[in-house]
DNA sequence: GGCAGAAATTAGTTATACCTAATATTATGA
DNA sequence: TCATAATATTAGGTATAACTAATTTCTGCC
C-alpha cells in the first residue's frame, strides 16, 4: 500500500472510484481506535506507553506515528511532545466509524452467517478497515438497524453518537444486589464459550451471592434462583452488569 | 503491512491466529490473479509488459516482484530472465482461490445484500484479499453453493477446479446464429448498466441479425423474436455467449 | 550478421510502518 | 533539591512495494 503518494496520475486499479477522501490505512485506524479506547469516556490524554502495550508495537513507533497522525491536514490527533495525545475531532469521528463497522460486521457475522459469539471479533478485526459505506449501510439496513452486538456492546450511530449505558463489572457489583448482564468483553474466545456454557451473556439476570477472599472466586446466582455458578476474577471483570430495579 | 518479516517474536495483534499459512499480500494476490488472467486457459508465459498494463504499473516494478515471486519458497511463479512468467502450482492454486472469493464475494452482495450488478466487481476486488476461509465457507453455504456469480462466470470450486465453458463473444458470432448469453465483463459498470437496461444478462437468448460494416453497430435480436438493440462493437466484445441447439 | 527499436532489467529513490539502540526528558522519593 | 528510574524521543535500519532513469538484452528486419 505504498500508492497515492505522488501517484495522482493513474490509480493502480481500474474503474472509477466512487469515495472521495483518500481512506486512512489500517495502521492509522488501529491507532485512532486504540486512542479511543485508552482515552476512555472523559477523553483524557494517552500515553504512548499505554498505546503502544495496547497494540503490541514498540514506544518508538508509536512516537513515530503520533507525529504523523499530529501532522496530517486535519490533525486527526492533538499531540504534545512527552505529555500524550488526544483524539482531534476528525480522529475521534473516524475511530467511532471504525467501532461502528467492527460491531455492525459483528452482528451480521453472527445473525446473518451463523458465526458463534466467540469468533466474530476476529473476523470483524480485520473487516472493519476494508467495508464500504454501502457495505455497512446495507447490511445495517439488512439487520434492521441494530442496536447492540452480539456481546452487547452499543453500535455508534451513523453521526458517531454512542448511547452511554450505565455500567459496572460483576467485580464491582455488590454482594446480593440483582443486576443484568449489559455486555461481555469481546477479546477471549475461550472466556466467551465458558460464559455461554454457563448461560451468561446480554441480558441475564444474575447476583453475587458471595466472594471469596484474596482473588475470588465468586459465587454468582444465574436467573432468579436456579442455578449456581463460581466466576473467577477474570471473569468478573470481563462481564459488565446494570443494576436491576 | 510491513510485519512478520524478522518479526517473528510477537504478532501485531493479539488473539490466537487460527490459520497457519503466512497469507500473501493484496499485491502478490492481485499479480498473481493478473498473471492468471493474462496466461489464458492454455496457460501461455506472460510478459512484464502486460503484467504492467494490466496493473496499471510500470514494468521495472513487476520485474522486481516477478523475482520475488520466483524467489519465495515455494516459488509462486516460473520465471525466466527477458521470457516472461508463468504460474507454478502454488501460484495457480492461490489465484484461483482469490477467483473462488471474488466471484462468491460477488453473488454474495448481489443476492443477499441487494447490491445491483454493476456495483459488486469494485467491492469484491478489495474484500477478496481479506475475508477467511470461514467466512467463505459461511456465505457459500448460505447460497447453497452457486456454480455462477452475477455475470454468469462460474465460481471455482474449493480444490480449485473451474469447469471450461465453450463460449465466443457476440462480436464472434454468425450472423442468424441462435445463441444464449453466458456471461458479461463486469469490469465496467456504465457498461453492465446499458446491458441490463437493454435485457441481456446471462441467460438470454439472442440473434445477431446483421453487422454494418467499419465496427458495426450490431443488430440484434433479443429473445424468439421480440426487440431488436444496436451494440457497439466494444459491447459485442463484452458479451459471452454459447450457440443454441 | 548486424543494427535499431522494443522490452526488460538494474540501480537508485520514495513512502509506510515497523524495529533496536542511543539519547533526552520528566517524574519520584530520599 | 537532585539523582535515579520511568517514559519518550531521536537516529538509524529493515521490509514491502511503488517510482524514474540508466542500462542491457532480445527481436525483427535489412
Ligand atoms: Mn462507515
Ligand atoms: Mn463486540
Ligand atoms: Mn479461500
Ligand atoms: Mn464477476
Amino acid at each position: 500500500m505504498a500508492r497515492e503518494a505522488k501517484n495522482s496520475g493513474s490509480p493502480r486499479k481500474a474503474g472509477p472510484v466512487s469515495r472521495p477522501a483518500a481512506h486512512s490505512s489500517e495502521a492509522v485506524d488501529d491507532y485512532l481506535k486504540a486512542i479511543f479506547w485508552l482515552s476512555g469516556p472523559e477523553e483524557r490524554r494517552v500515553a504512548s506507553n499505554e498505546i503502544a502495550a495496547y497494540l503490541r508495537i514498540t514506544t518508538a513507533s508509536v512516537t513515530n506515528m503520533l507525529q504523523k497522525l499530529a501532522a496530517a491536514r486535519p490533525p486527526l490527533v492533538s499531540y504534545q511532545k512527552h505529555h500524550g495525545v488526544q483524539l482531534a475531532d476528525p480522529g475521534k469521528l473516524r475511530a467511532r466509524e471504525i467501532v461502528r463497522h467492527h460491531r455492525l460486521v459483528e452482528t451480521f457475522l453472527h445473525d446473518v452467517l451463523g458465526y458463534a459469539w466467540d469468533e466474530v471479533h476476529q473476523e470483524a478485526e480485520r473487516l472493519e478497515h476494508f467495508i464500504s459505506e454501502k457495505f455497512e449501510e446495507r447490511i445495517a439496513a439488512k439487520m434492521g438497524n441494530p442496536q447492540f452486538d452480539p456481546h452487547g456492546h452499543a453500535i455508534p450511530a451513523l453521526d458517531g453518537s454512542m448511547p452511554q449505558v450505565e455500567q459496572m463489572t460483576v467485580h464491582q457489583l455488590p454482594v446480593r444486589q440483582r443486576a443484568r448482564v449489559v455486555s461481555v468483553s469481546d477479546k477471549d474466545p475461550e472466556m466467551l464459550r465458558y460464559l455461554a456454557a454457563q448461560g451468561i451473556g446480554p441480558g441475564t439476570l444474575l447476583t453475587v451471592m458471595e466472594y471469596l477472599p484474596f482473588a475470588g472466586p465468586y459465587r454468582v446466582r444465574i436467573g432468579r434462583n436456579k442455578s449456581e455458578v463460581l466466576l473467577s476474577l477474570p471473569l468478573t471483570q470481563a462481564v459488565y452488569v446494570a443494576p436491576a430495579e
